[in-house]
DNA sequence: ACCCTGACTATCT
DNA sequence: GAGATAGCCAGGG
């Protein structure tokens, strides 16, 4: 380890694949909101990058992670945003329009 | 230390 | 309601 400091900064990233996975099967939440609740507010993007880094294999539901206003993260043309679009659909997580209604879907803890 | 990039957001046209 | 803009945090070159 190079960081004298402990590292909050991994502490608040356990505490984000924590909170993530525990957003139930049908329920979706946003970039802002897990960073908050993972003690980061602000850090949406942060969010972001963590999920990116995620091995293939991973276990987390990250499909379960959407933007603020219930759109994919993805371009529309890309083959992630319909991986991640039919992950949710089998969930019962419906989309209309490209995007999910948060009033309905999103987690609320 | 500086600049750029990104699975972001809120606000204003 | 769809773009453009400006903040935002963290990483990497």
């Amino acid at each position: 380890m190079t960081n004298a400091a402990p590292n909050e900064r991994e502490l608040a990233r356990l505490q984000l694949y924590q909170t993530i996975a525990a957003i139930p099967e049908g329920k979706v939440a946003t970039y802002g909101q897990l960073a908050m609740l993972a003690g980061q507010a602000g850090a949406a993007r942060w969010v972001g990058s963590c999920l990116r880094k995620l091995p293939p294999d991973s276990k987390l539901p990250w499909q379960r992670v959407l933007r603020a206003g219930g759109k994919l993260a993805f371009p529309e043309n890309s083959a992630a945003y319909w991986r991640q679009r039919h992950l949710l659909e089998s969930e019962g997580v419906l989309l209309q329009n490209h995007k999910v209604n948060m009033r309905r879907f999103q987690w609320q803890p």
